[in-house]
DNA sequence: CGCGCTTAGGCAAACGATTGCACAGAGGGA
DNA sequence: TCCCTCTGTGCAATCGTTTGCCTAAGCGCG
């Protein structure tokens, strides 16, 4: 038997047909109970009174005839899946995705998988998501740029949501920083008359984002005029809506000489809109972003943009639901706090002497 | 009874944190078997023996009870798990993000689920991740970019994948066509000269992309020369690679008036390049992409494209993995090919007459 | 009246692991 | 010698469904 378990062993990784070894089998082939070698098998407390020389017999067996334990069994049993739900608006676009890249790295390294599902930001695929994943017996939950309206059962992490229900931890970004950054950088570059796109209505960035920004403006003297306000409209995660509301900014006949945009993907939108418009950037007006998306940096021009950390706010959620899920009854936190950083790239530009139009 | 049901359904909906009703709650309170329950609930055949008046009952203690049937022990049981995996080299880029918004719109449908999981192109990692997602007891498996070396005991599919082995499903572009698309286009304008960025050898387009833009050079008389073909190098999925390439073409003193580049997001590198050295485009140069990645239209100038069908990709992939599933042994279809789509903007433009250089 | 079919539903064995409890033999101390 | 404690292992219940097979009553029909 010792030569043939070498034969099998060097064989070509090729992932065979063969009927599915399990525990029974291992246990028949040993002359031992399944009991037994599962306790081997997962070093269970009992296992400290089975002597070495069997251990090593189990754990070749298993090496041998390669078995690998089901975990659908064992999720049964043990009550827990290994597996956490993730909600996002769209799994096509940077913001989301960017997150979950750091979801993904840090749940791996805890042996977790997790499932995505997009809502589209539809208020009842929202609710539905939430239904599929907890029947799917998801053991958390964290919900990317989505609102929640009710706590769940199982341990909650939102990144980037606002006011949301008690119980569930909340990843964010200072608001009020990202807001005071940009401005101070506009305001230093000499521009006053400074235009904003808010985000849409669903997104929850929105009013937080909004707010940072009222604040920084009145800190530093300076005025948010109502027509140089315009909002994205639309569910696309495209350029149109930030294109959109350039052209109905432009179209108030209210000089302006900066726009900070509620994202990197409006801001090219505006950035076009100008461009059409016969505006040039930075020289005529200056364009400031937000998020930092990969895309940011090869713009033409280069995107000026607050930065997000969001790979990292993907890993921290993982980290806390991970948390929340070995801890217990123990409270949650309530919210986790990162910080924007000003990226001062191209599209950024000291206002002109000679006023524009 | 009747009145009750009508108040737990207007509740909130709530989740609530009570113990979980099974078939079996619902079995005692109903005074029947919870095979009986099982029937009526999953509409077994057999349920056809039950009267009506029997199964409504059991519907309304169902829907009074909430009942959500337990996935996991169902999987158990039946031996399928409703869960495909998914690999991608990384899941904050975008091509294997639009694919996977297919996938995930046409496997919801089926009321499936889908493990992802990137790899990044690590060869490891790749092996690795087919048997992370084989324990999971997922019952197909879809590889996007992906090269894979042998073949699975579930079926299988890969998007853009090359010289797949006996058995999988490859769905993939007309490469052939997609060069003749953008040469002809070239071409049409002028150009001649015409530089080259191919993929990274890791890719599983890069060999297929080439030959076809081989044959449709040869087809048209024009002549590849060797001083204006670059390679992608490095495996970040930025533009950094492309603005390399570029600016290794532009060392190479040969002199060209259109490049042809690997994909969109090496394009934008190559625009930046080419800015960079005082060459605009489209006057100095003309850049055409691949993919039309979401970002494409909205670059400065809007990039002109070869367009591959993402998410119809992505959506065929999973119809392909589901029918397999359902087929049993019937042979899957070897390759299912699909075709791309010229998408002209403002990165092309006739050659000019005075030449550059 | 006897036979067979339909109706209505229950019993219990899977699925593959985990785990509390039991038990048998060895060894040691009083 | 008796009792007790380790060792080393096995039995069987359990997780929540599904499903093959069984029973038992009712009914129609020859």
């Amino acid at each position: 038997m010792k030569p043939s378990a070498k034969v099998v062993a060097s064989l070509p990784s090729t992932v065979s047909a063969a009927p599915a070894v399990g525990l029974k089998a291992i246990a028949l082939h040993l002359g031992l109970s399944v009991a037994t070698v599962s306790r081997v098998l997962t070093a269970a407390p009992a296992a400290k009174s089975i002597p070495k020389s069997t251990q090593d017999r189990v754990f070749a067996a298993a090496a041998e005839m390669n078995y690998r334990p089901n975990v659908v069994a064992r999720s049964l049993r043990k009550q827990q899946s290994m597996t956490i739900g993730v909600m996002v608006p769209e799994v096509s676009e940077g913001y989301a995705t960017l997150v979950l890249s750091g979801v993904e790295e840090r749940l791996l390294e805890a042996h977790y998988f997790y499932f995505v599902v997009s809502h589209h930001h539809r208020p009842e695929m929202i609710e539905k998501c939430q239904h599929m994943l907890l029947d799917r017996a998801v053991e958390g939950l964290i919900a990317i740029d989505t609102p929640l309206t009710h706590r769940l059962r199982v341990p909650t992490v939102t990144v980037s949501g606002h006011h949301e229900p008690d119980g569930v931890t909340n990843i964010l970004l200072d608001h009020n920083r990202a807001a005071a950054l940009a401005i101070d950088h506009l305001h230093q570059l000499g521009h006053t008359e400074i235009a904003f796109i808010k985000g849409q209505e669903f997104s929850s960035d929105t009013d937080a984002r909004w707010e940072g920004i009222q604040l920084a403006m009145a800190a530093r003297g300076l005025r948010v005029a109502p027509q140089l306000v315009a909002r994205l409209e639309g569910e696309a995660p495209t350029h149109d809506p930030g294109y959109a509301a350039t052209r109905h900014l432009m179209a108030a006949a209210k000089p302006f000489t900066a726009l900070f945009a509620f994202n990197d993907v409006s801001a090219i939108g505006a950035i076009r809109a100008f461009r059409e418009a016969g505006l040039r950037v930075p020289e005529d007006i200056s364009v400031v972003g937000f998020d930092d998306v990969q895309s940011a940096a090869y713009q033409n021009p280069a995107l000026t943009t607050v930065r997000q950390p969001l790979k990292h706010m993907g890993a921290l959620a993982a980290a806390q639901v991970l948390e929340q899920i070995g801890a217990g009854q123990r409270p949650p936190v309530q919210q986790i706090v990162v910080s924007p950083e000003l990226v001062v790239r191209e599209s950024t530009r000291s206002r002109r002497r000679a006023e524009r139009r």
